[in-house]
DNA sequence: AACTGCTCTGCTCGTATGAGCACGGCGGTG
DNA sequence: CACCGCCGTGCTCATACGAGCAGAGCAGTT
């Protein structure tokens, strides 16, 4: 039988870590116990813990992993990032992940005065977990056109309007369809006062929270009917990897059908990209490449994410 | 949804963990970070450990288990035991248990003069894994019956002549069979001069090693001829749980069959009973039951085992 | 209201622990 | 052989830590 590798220093280090750990001996005692000076123990202790002999856990749905965050912010330049664990299902750890947002907006300084949000199902998430009272008085602002304004609880408008409630402040919500079939109609409808207005706000806010989606066809652009399957199928082709405020990209961020964004109601891109807050949320295997894309491409100053996307994001390009 | 149990002092004890094990802050240093005592930061770590939040792990296959290891001692009044934790595999686990059992028998104290063994895959990886140079001038003599004396490396005879070489001492193979057909031949082998000084020696052997056996029909008695499967089946159906030296028993620790048992060379169970020092090995969920019962009637003073075996034997009974 | 028992807090103090340094053995080099 | 750099060791010293105590709040009881 080959010889394994296991050198007689770590051994020893096995033998110290579990005195130490497990039966709660003092560096000393385990020193005369094995026959070594207590400051030797000390050194196999922590040669046990970076070599992973010993490895230290923190097992909490609430817990986070501090050094992918670190990663994070240092490799693409981010002013934070919030890592979740993964959860058995992808369910719950969507929940982590909106938990972790959740904790994040509420303990964001300076408290925004407009906090600008686009929709979806990860927002919704997001929105059920904030506490009553996360901050005082904030005007929730649509950032882009979505479903129609009184729908389930759940739905656009009721997500804007749950953050804003739980805040104690306004919401102005966006009467806009997300994507519209002639560019006059969506010229007409960005004239609209209210539109106007609501989008002006949005522009000047002084964060930004939102989520991508991914460019198949269970998109809640097709569900609600502002694209056909064919036309997912056709911005796929051309590369999209999913959409940001309704706009599809490719993998490098830029805007894969010009005519198609410019149909779109919304923040631009560019709007978004100068922001000195904006907060993006994702979590799931399916978001990872668009997750990629708005990280690189630097839509966002903020990301708040499971571990597993994180550990993507991580790996050399 | 339903709100979760999680209080807030539980909320404080992850952030405090996070901070003080992946970030290597300081007690004092989170306290002031987090606006609380630094007392009150080390009790929060307390709890953290004492809930389960805060894992700490050592992973290497040496690695034991001594907080079970010190469980077993105390239920079973054992004078020690050996658990190590399951690796991916039956087999590696088998080589970790016989890598534990090694390592014990090296730093047994007082060291054995004389010291009993038995036969069985489990021994022989025992003995593969003993260093030269384990003890010096130990007596290995077998203790029951089994293969003819030249068989395979991995027989019998080769695994204490192992054991024996490697501590510069002599062997003392038993020459007979594990089962006679006829109580008659049993009683003249036992009668002949070599078997009957050998199985004197063992008698008075300073430690006993030994393992056991499952009572299914791949044992190596149905292998080597000395029972068939339709004995196996029968003895199954009186209760025996598996073998000890040959010699089967019921969950209780009673030999099954006397008139069988009779006709079996080897030290009787009771004489193993009565010794000061003997080491039980076993590994795998299949030796489960009669290790349970190996351990409950007293058959042995120390144990060395997997974890998974270990946690079955401390189950309430 | 006064009392009592209970929990939670922040403290004092002795101890355990980690950073940094000086020494000694050991192998390579001129 | 002397020399030198390197690694592993045990030390000094400052500091982080935990045990155990005393006081504050708080609820229930008389």
């Amino acid at each position: 039988m080959a010889r394994s590798g296991i050198d007689d220093d770590e051994l020893l280090a096995v033998r110290v870590a579990e005195l130490y750990y497990d039966e709660d001996k003092t560096q000393d005692e385990i020193g005369g116990l094995l026959g070594i000076s207590r400051w030797k123990v000390g050194r196999l202790l922590q040669q046990a813990r970076t070599d992973g002999i010993v490895r230290i856990e923190i097992v909490h749905p609430r817990a986070r992993k501090l050094g992918i965050e670190r990663e994070l912010r240092s490799r693409f330049g981010l002013a934070d990032a919030v890592v979740v664990p993964n959860a058995g299902t992808d369910a719950e750890t969507l929940g982590r992940v909106a938990q972790g947002a959740a904790d994040h907006l509420t303990a964001l300084r300076p408290v925004p005065k407009t906090l600008a949000v686009s929709w979806g199902r990860t927002l919704t998430a997001v929105a059920e977990r904030l506490p009553d009272g996360w901050a005082r008085g904030v005007t929730v602002v649509q950032m882009n056109g979505g479903v129609s304004v009184n729908r389930r609880p759940g739905g656009a408008a009721s997500l804007a309007a749950t953050i804003a409630q739980r805040a104690s402040g306004q919401v102005a919500l966006l009467p806009s369809p997300a994507i519209l079939e002639r560019l006059e109609t969506k010229q007409a409808i960005e004239r609209d006062r209210t539109v106007a207005g609501v989008l002006a706000q949005a522009s000047a806010a002084d964060a930004y929270l939102f989520t991508a989606g991914v460019c198949d066809a269970g998109s809640a652009h097709v569900e609600n009917g502002y694209l056909s399957v064919r036309d997912i199928d056709l911005l796929a082709r051309r590369g999209a990897v999913g959409d940001v405020l309704g706009r599809y990209i490719d993998a490098d961020g830029n805007v894969v059908d010009p005519e198609l964004d410019a149909r779109t109601v919304g923040l631009s891109l560019d709007r978004l990209r100068a922001a000195r807050t904006s907060v993006f949320v994702t979590a799931g295997e399916a978001k990872h490449d668009i997750a990629r894309t708005v990280v690189t491409a630097n839509l966002c100053t903020m990301v708040v994410t499971d571990e597993a996307t994180a550990r993507t994001l991580l790996e050399e390009e």
